[in-house]
DNA sequence: TTAAAAACTTGAACTACTTCAAGAAATTCA
DNA sequence: TGAATTTCTTGAAGTAGTTCAAGTTTTTAA
């Protein structure tokens, strides 16, 4: 099932068949258990994952001990610490699997040799990238200019399925709320 | 002056002489008047401006008439929407100039020529889009775990001269405070 | 299939910030 | 250079959220 990936990459580049062949002969799947992690605070992170089935998350323990989701990744995201990975300096981050997850993990080194082998598949990294950092741009815009409500609301609109699929305290951190200002939230207490 | 940018290209991949004229011949320097803009909400953003001098905001008015700074662009660094740019669809953003600056400017379809001429510029941007979004997220992080007077301080000490720099309504915003608030850090009476 | 763990809810007290309004200081440019 | 504009300051009142603590519901896994 390297497919999604692969699949994922020709929305952006024309592969050559040998090309699908090196990739296909590189690439393997790995399951990530609920709650598993990928990467901890204080580790170098030098894989990318791209998530084909499931859920994974990136978060923060903050000072008061509460964990704070910076980003989710989902089916056909990846996800990944960029600063670690590129300057090779420990990751402020953890990412986990929500739920029990089907990743592609590339290590820099294998992905370092692939970008040589398949020189295409760099447009494919940049586009991918500068669109996560615009989606990012988004993101603060929101936090910036709308309430708690408002956030929830937006985000319910956007991804509808999504608020079920994970625990309501992940889904407040990561709209910058606290759990039970959420629950109020739904309970229309607000 | 196209000097700096290739400057910084060669800070991350290693240019042929020939790839150097060709990126002479097809960059031109073009100067920004302070508080003029190259980009307002509702257009459609078709170019990414690369600072050689001076500084750049990304900005929204947000409900209450307020403007809002989401990034500074200050020497060597790229600014634009990327949404916009590459699913062609109106800005959220306005793009001003914050001092009289001199921008690189590159349209899309020079830049896209430029890529298929020198593909190694595709591992450039490719870079650059993924160390700005590794600072994104960090920018999330300090949002989300910091006090106003916290992510101040913290600015000030990563980038002290810079707070000299701007009007400090302009910081308090994309600091997310508001600038009376601003001045009452300043003037610790917080 | 049930005990333990994880997730959610609720209300009351609190606080880090915002908003408003008005004046003072600094900067701009004709 | 000086009038206009922009930026900064201050205090008082208000509020959108947090925190805490305790109980309830749901999910997990042995």
């Amino acid at each position: 099932m390297q497919d999604a990936l692969i699949h994922h990459i020709q929305k952006f580049v024309q592969l050559e068949s040998h090309e699908i062949d090196v990739l296909e002969s590189c690439l393997g799947l790995s399951q990530i258990k609920k709650k598993e992690h990928v990467l901890q605070e204080g580790q170098i992170c030098n894989t990318m994952y791209f998530v084909v089935k499931g859920c994974m998350r990136q978060y923060i323990i903050n000072s008061k001990g509460t964990e704070q989701t910076l980003q989710f990744g989902i089916e056909n995201w990846w996800i990944t610490d960029y600063l670690s990975y590129h300057n090779h300096v420990p990751s402020h981050f953890y990412i986990q699997a929500v739920e029990t997850t089907d990743v592609i993990a590339i290590e820099k080194s294998v992905l370092d040799s692939l970008l040589i082998q398949i020189p295409k598949l760099e447009k494919y990294f940049r586009i991918v990238a500068q669109k996560a950092f615009g989606a990012a741009q988004m993101r603060i815009k929101f936090l910036f200019t709308m309430s708690a409500e408002e956030r929830y609301n937006h985000f319910k609109n956007l991804q509808p399925d999504f608020v079920q699929r994970v625990p309501q305290y992940m889904l407040a951190s990561y709209l910058d709320f606290s759990a039970e200002f959420m629950s109020k939230i739904r309970a229309g207490k607000v």
